[in-house]
DNA sequence: AGACAAATCTACTCTGAGTAATTTATACGC
DNA sequence: GCGTATAAATTACTCAGAGTAGATTTGTCT
């Protein structure tokens, strides 16, 4: 069920109804309730899916990395060309109207990959002697900032991605600061 | 009608229908939707407002900084402030759900600070000799950390909020990479 | 085969967005 | 002052989609 309904938003766009998504499962929508619950329990689930391949993904990318500065960099085109590739999804599960809770609600796919990252930025950090204590405050401004250049560049694409990823890599990495 | 509104979901919380908003303003659905559009007209609009204000009450407190890094941590308190004080609006212009386009719709309220955040950015880095062509893109990750660390903030409340916006200002101003 | 249980499907309710059709008020000519 | 045309507002509707209750089928055990 959770594959029809991904294959279904992929190809329709982010705007379905579950009546929709039971026909594309093949089945019909009480039986689509019973297993997967309402809407929310959806867009949680599509989320955790879609967290864990992301995180995967730029995993993957980021242990063939040169140093940390590259890992990051690798981290921040994974993460924006994984979310532009699979568009649809990434829409539905990051402005996936439902009620349940607002917060919750923006916050479900940062969950999954901001643990993934603030793994990252502690053992980054301890290993440098620094304070992991900030890793997961950082971790949801890192997903934060990641999300609303995705979002940004999808609607508007006013620059070139790798010039995007660059610019990225190079605020997160060293800040906005040019002192001190 | 806008500020009834604003009255109306400061309230009674952003799940509120039109036709709430409209007894609230002592009018009938029509006469709204005629004033204001629809649904997503009214998201905008209270987007815009809300907005211009917090900019306003950024720009206020860091037009009293001792410098650069003061501005940004009184930029990232005044964020984080103005979002939790006015959590109900807050909530119903970044995750109000409506169609018209997922991608808009997050972007909402992030346009309007962005444009005011870039143009801080541009100023900075113009006056630095650095190149002021990031500030766009900046202006967007930079609200986008803000964004998830408020709403982060706001569910779990893990830590003092000074203290995240020390962390916050922390990785903004220096970013996350500890060496070169 | 017959009766009971479990799974499934059809058909419903309910809420809220958006609008059409009806009513009420206002302005103007006589 | 009265009748008519026009503008405005109000009521009452349609439509879509979430979620569910009740009818119906399918299977199972004796």
């Amino acid at each position: 069920m959770l594959a029809a309904s991904e294959r279904l938003i992929r190809r329709q766009g982010p705007d379905i109804s579950l009546e929709a998504i039971a026909i594309e499962a093949g089945v019909t929508k009480p039986i689509l309730y019973r297993g997967v619950g309402d809407r929310d329990a959806l867009v949680n689930a599509l989320a955790e899916r879609l967290a864990l391949r992301m995180a995967d993904h730029v995993a993957r990318l980021t242990a063939a990395a040169l140093g940390p500065r590259d890992a990051l960099r690798r981290l921040v085109g994974g993460y924006l060309d994984h979310a532009a590739g699979d568009r649809n999804l990434y829409l539905f599960v990051t402005a996936g109207g439902a009620s349940e809770d607002r917060v919750q609600q923006s916050l479900r796919l940062a969950d999954g990959t901001a643990r993934a990252f603030a793994e990252g930025i502690a053992t980054y950090r301890t290993a440098r002697g620094a304070d992991p204590q900030v890793a997961t405050i950082w971790a949801y401004a890192l997903v934060g900032a990641l999300h609303f250049v995705t979002l940004w560049w999808l609607r508007d694409q006013a620059i070139d991605i790798d010039i995007a990823i660059d610019q990225i890599t190079a605020l997160l990495w060293s800040g906005v600061g040019l002192e001190e």
